[in-house]
DNA sequence: TCTCCCATGTCTACGGTGTAAACTACGCCG
DNA sequence: CGGCGTAGTTTACACCGTAGACATGGGAGA
């Protein structure tokens, strides 16, 4: 081909590693976790799947890229208050982050915490348990207590019923829940009325970061 | 081939829902999570990888299979003590399998909780916070904050430089770790001299699973 | 200005995945 | 014996990550 000018001629601008990793945060932000290939990442910036391969070492060093740039885009909290609720700030805009992408929390799971940003980021946390009074070892039990919080995100196996689920069919729903009637107890009383969002609660979320961080409080002032 | 009787002729005996889980159990056992292939577990059974498309749906089928053997193989706590003691053991016990399963952490979060077995054990401990006075909502409220630990394991997103990783070459990731002054000193602090496990760390796990549970405790009685 | 090189992107290919569809072989039952 | 259902095989397709050879174009040096 002569140089056709497609559209806006997006490819003239030479591919690069920042350009390659935010196409990839888009295309997942749009697309969820399984938009994200090689080949869709490429078709993506008008670009053979192969042409990536210059500007990340393979699938893995693109993931790597891609958790550095979440991580990266967690505020630190304004350090005024005190460990508490410093934390407490961090877990939340960590939560914000991983709210708008929701597919970060399985990239962050699979690749690991092990890059410089996280290590800065894990950094930061552990000097706000230090200048807030604990000990080494209690630090080292709270980063492993709060591990998924101060990342935003909790382990939550339980898929709440959602305004999305009830459509298929309400009927079919309730007669396979039968046999489980604390189960369904449940379900009717947490229905979640104040469709809160997407991926998880927010009440939740908070429930579970106080309770978290008023038993760390207590074992550290116990002592 | 006119039925030459290859090694004990284990193709014999008919394909089964149940021969296929156990195997594709073992082979997991084995190989990790990745060797989870149909056609691996084809090979594994001596017999074409879709001949398992039989008696499995297809491996999403095969997955929540897979959920339904590990979650059953999760021990009822014998019901003596009051809830708390329960729940402890009822987490422990979860642990013991997660343990001799590693891989099967990520097929839990991988197809969730909405299989028989798993509703079961969810009504099994909905059962126990009710005897122990929980209101339903907060009954709801522990089901969320122990969600993970309740199946055996906790969101652990920091790898513990634990006894393999080391040995590649120690200089260079000290070097790599300069920098983050905190983090070296919790990673020499918490060098684990105790080899306790591959996956996790049993004090780790005893310390969040106390601490919650206390946290429980507090917020059911002032409630 | 000519030339060469190298960076960037492309093409082809390989082994892996899940699975749809057609086909084969066997045992059972009427 | 005829037929039928069941279990397993074969083939094929679309997708995945990626190794390796190739095309191309622009900038540096002669």
């Amino acid at each position: 081909m002569v140089t056709e000018p497609n559209t806006t001629d997006e490819r003239r601008t030479p591919l690069t590693r920042d350009r390659v990793l935010q196409a990839a945060v888009d295309l997942a932000d749009r697309g969820g976790n399984e938009a994200l290939s090689m080949r869709k990442l490429g078709q993506e910036l008008g670009v053979d799947a192969m042409a990536l391969y210059r500007h990340v070492r393979g699938k893995d060093d693109l993931l790597d890229g891609l958790v550095e740039v979440i991580v990266g885009q967690i505020e630190r909290p304004t350090s005024g208050g005190d460990w508490r609720a410093n934390l407490r700030e961090q877990a939340m805009a960590a939560r914000n982050v991983m709210l708008s992408h929701p597919w970060a929390r399985r990239v962050l799971e699979e690749r690991g915490t092990g890059g410089p940003a996280c290590l800065a980021y894990v950094e930061s946390v552990l000097a706000t348990l230090h200048d807030g009074g604990f000990s080494i070892e209690l630090a080292h039990h709270a980063l492993h207590v709060l591990s998924s919080r101060i990342f935003g995100f909790t382990q939550d196996l339980f898929e709440e019923p959602g305004p999305a689920d009830p459509p298929p069919d309400a009927a079919a729903m309730l007669r396979a829940l039968a046999g489980y009637p604390r189960v369904v107890e449940l379900a009717m009383a947490a229905s979640h009325e104040g469709v809160l969002g997407p991926c998880d609660d927010d009440v939740e979320f908070a429930f579970g970061l106080d309770l978290t961080l008023d038993g760390l409080e207590r074992v550290r002032a116990g002592a």
